[in-house]
DNA sequence: GCCTCTTGTCACTAACTGGTGACATATATA
DNA sequence: TATATATGTCACCAGTTAGTGACAAGAGGC
């Protein structure tokens, strides 16, 4: 209980190291939510979290971006773009002959990214688990990354007129999610290993039976 | 700070009202842990709360289930049972008349049971976003139901000899189940507006049509 | 040189988590 | 009836979270 407890003048407040730059810690910050989504998942983002990862107080992340809400919404731009590109690398795109081609493809990159990018898986898990509609922008951001690239890709292609084209779609999407998201916990999904790297190939091999069958005109 | 701050002999320790009695704690406490995860999910499980939803003192958590994971063992046990029930309830199993009918049977009960138990969606979520391990029992037990009701009900039917039915239908399962938990969270699911309920017709009929084309003998 | 705004850091609160040791009391046993 | 054990409660621990107010110091305008 010394007076020097409470002595106002010891708050000595270590430089800031590197330069003043708004923009910069902007950055910094972003650069850190994304790693720290990316590798402990949505469990482990927080407001503490980002700032240590970024080296940062976080204090800056309620001065810049307002406060958890906003930091989501700012990630959600970033990854919105994030998203468009992951899509488009790769195969350079050869036009499908057929609409079942193109979900046939639009399948198989869809598998290639959730297996590859932890990003991804992370950020499906996410909109599945929240409730509070924080994380609607990052679902907005693969809905729409997705629409684009199946417009960009499609060209005149039409799905036969008697076939539910979207609700088809949606099956074959959510199938794939779901068996890669799954996958990342257990390893055994509804009775399929899918540990073991042949179990992707009949996946895959699955996925054309449907979607051609489903899209053949009869 | 008077001397009766730390006056040993002020512990009195409110009478325990209901009359001492192990099995029924325990049967109290896994009752409120199921609640807890109904309502709460798995985000808001936790020993804390199911000891505050059983009025029992978390103590007797560790004591009786040797914690956490003790405790999530007891409740797998319990939800075994409880899918079991769910997909038995209901109409009273025509037996189907094709393979691709059995699928479609099991892809309608599963959507029903989804739909209105909120508890078979955490489930589902929890096993999604549990890295642990722990949660691995609830998995099984879900499983292990599915695959009962198959064997139930397939009788001496077989799927064509040249279709991967496994993968098929983890497909199915799969997909049907991703588009309920994302409907929790946000109602449009890869473009389906999943809060109308002429969608869901639409989502039986999409899983009927890739059932019955991919099941049918070319 | 002085003054103001911005950038950054520190220190704290209140609430929560999983987990543990000590205590009180009802019940069964000797 | 005395004693041991099982059952239940309380109080705390260290660690975490989201969020806020106060302070220090660089940067630019006058």
């Amino acid at each position: 209980m010394t007076s020097d407890e409470d002595s106002p003048a010891e708050r000595t407040a270590r430089p800031p190291e590197r330069g003043r730059d708004r923009p910069a810690t902007e950055r910094r910050i972003l650069e850190a939510a994304q790693a720290i989504l990316t590798e402990e998942g949505p469990s482990g983002f927080g407001v503490n979290a980002v700032a240590r990862a970024a080296g940062v107080d976080k204090q800056l992340i309620y001065r810049y971006f307002g406060g958890f809400e906003g930091l989501l919404g700012a990630l959600g731009e970033r990854l919105a773009q994030w998203w468009q590109d992951r899509l488009l690398e790769g195969a350079p795109a050869t036009p499908p002959e057929s609409y079942g081609d193109l979900i046939e493809m639009l399948a198989r990159r869809l598998i290639r990214i959730m297996r590859t990018e932890p990003l991804a898986l992370q950020c499906a898990l996410w909109e599945l688990s929240d409730t509070s509609g924080a994380v609607a922008a990052l679902a907005a951001a693969r809905s729409q990354a997705l629409g684009a690239w199946m417009a960009r890709t499609r060209g005149t292609l039409q799905p036969p007129p008697d076939v539910d084209a979207p609700a088809i779609n949606a099956m074959i999407v959510s199938g794939v999610s779901y068996i890669v998201l799954a996958n990342r916990t257990s390893g055994n999904v509804v009775g399929l290993a899918t540990d073991d790297e042949a179990t992707w190939i009949r996946i895959e091999s699955a996925v054309r039976l449907l979607v051609q069958r489903a899209y053949r005109v009869a």
